[in-house]
DNA sequence: TAAACGATTAGCT
DNA sequence: GCTAATCGTTTAT
């Protein structure tokens, strides 16, 4: 007997929810990144969690936006369709997960940088070589965490939200309080208060700095 | 064509 | 706290 028809959703499920569309995200990255912070990303078939921290980048008046300098091929994913992903390699080792946010060719963008697991978070442990226990925080904390849990690859660059990247982002109705803090790992625009955080979680890559 | 540089992480001190 | 790893993109020559 599966889990269906135990009366329960299946593990491999996300929790239920209204699954966001690209209206959600057709708005400036500084509006869109609050209002991530709650949501739940999911992975068909891996796993997913809540969406604990995010950082915006703008199109303008933003030094370190990819798209600061204008449309090249790594950064052209960022000009296209609002709820559509912009995944790039970082250091020459991960892979980051930005939301495109604003209209086409507006050049706007939320970085995924954490998230907690819900439900079965082994897929995720397998995915970063972790399996079986540990610190809960080294499963998703950190924006390289978050594309190796999920097992991400450059080829989902461009795709959108829904079935063709197997990416999906839920409100299941959470309104957590979110704080805002400066950017990580940039040069440029650190002063800018840009990154959002769930206040009171545990899985936040690194501790606010109090302005 | 060459060199520098990351929206980072893991491991070690 | 410090640094190596690692490679595609961007910039300089």
């Amino acid at each position: 007997m599966d889990d269906r028809r135990r009366g329960h959703h299946p593990r491999k499920a996300p929790p239920p929810g209204l699954v966001l569309t690209p209206e959600f995200f057709a708005r400036p990255s500084d509006e869109v990144g609050p209002d991530l912070v709650g949501k739940v990303l999911w992975r068909a078939g891996v796993g997913g969690g809540r969406l604990t921290e995010v950082e915006a980048y703008l199109p303008t008046g933003d030094p370190a936006c990819h798209a600061a300098i204008g449309r090249t091929p790594r950064n052209a994913s960022m000009f296209g369709p609002p709820g559509c992903v912009y995944v790039y390699r970082s250091y020459g080792v991960h892979i980051l997960l930005n939301l495109v946010c604003d209209a086409e060719e507006v050049g706007s963008a939320v970085l995924v940088r954490s998230f907690e697991p819900l439900n079965d978070a082994e897929p995720l442990r397998q995915n970063r070589g972790i399996a079986g226990g540990g610190d809960p925080r080294a499963v998703s904390c950190g924006p390289g965490r978050v594309g190796q849990a999920l097992g991400l690859r450059l080829d989902l660059d461009g795709l959108p939200l829904g079935e063709e990247s197997g990416l999906f982002v839920i409100d299941d109705g959470a309104r957590p309080e979110v704080g805002v803090a400066t950017r990580v790992g940039i040069s440029q625009g650190d002063d800018l208060l840009l990154r959002y955080y769930m206040r009171g979680s545990r899985f936040i890559s690194r501790a606010p700095r109090t302005i």
